[in-house]
DNA sequence: ATCGTCTTACGAATAAAATCGTATATTCGG
DNA sequence: CCGAATATACGATTTTATTCGTAAGACGAT
């Protein structure tokens, strides 16, 4: 009967995720050394957030070792669908389509033949249910 | 020479702004009276909220009569662009297409028939391109 | 003119997020 | 063994967002 756990990562919780979920494991330094790559962030700040995490129950860590390893303790998918949800009411009104829309036409992320292709099939497969 | 202005509006100032573009003029008993179907929250804290908006730039508002008629100084689309650019980023590693897929796929925000044709039509023409 | 209502303004309390300094412990090279 | 480097823990500060109480002015009805 446990209520499904709601998951509000802020931005820069996003950010460590991001790192985890691709990576699997990582120890703090290695999380900080992506992130210093593109902000400028002290190591303790990086600590004190995957500590926070922790906290929340948002990652989990291996502290058997002294240089603790961690990992995401929320499923990616999960975690996607449940925020884009969220923003498909707080800035589309509720219509996912106005999201592709919008999504579709972005020039900074220029989609390519490829991906329209994947999106094509998808669409496909929507429409035949 | 401006620097294109960084809007980044809270969740609050979203849901305010959402109004404010569906209904053009609204003064702050008219947003806060929408507000208050769907959450919990004074009136003041409303008026505040705008105040603040208006400070930032965020909405332009009529003062010559005593109560004041605000609307939103930001543009919709633009607004959205840029927000779904960093979710983009932030949320799903720069792929536009895993967010597409990820919103059509979303089973709170049922996508009916039309709305696939319309997603259709959007994808033939920049396939064309 | 007065009372009750509505308005804005303002300041303050609270809460949440992000940042970092310092202390302490561990490890490793020499 | 000793010192430098590296790790975590912890607390404090700063910043931003949210919330609301209170005051003061304007308005309308009586």
């Amino acid at each position: 009967m446990s209520a499904p756990k709601v998951i509000k990562p802020t931005e820069s919780e996003l950010e460590i995720l991001q790192i985890l979920w691709t990576r699997g494991l990582a120890t703090v330094r290695e999380v900080h050394e992506e992130l210093a790559r593109t902000k400028d962030v002290g190591y303790t700040t990086t600590l004190k957030l995957m500590q926070i995490m922790h906290e929340k129950g948002i990652v989990k860590r291996d502290d058997s070792m002294r240089t603790h390893v961690y990992q995401a303790a929320v499923n990616k998918e999960r975690t996607q669908k449940h925020l884009l949800s969220k923003i498909i009411d707080n800035l589309f009104g509720g219509s996912p389509t106005q999201l592709v829309i919008q999504a579709l036409g972005d020039d900074a992320h220029k989609t390519s033949k490829e991906e329209l292709e994947k999106i094509q099939a998808l669409l496909d497969s929507l429409k035949k249910q």
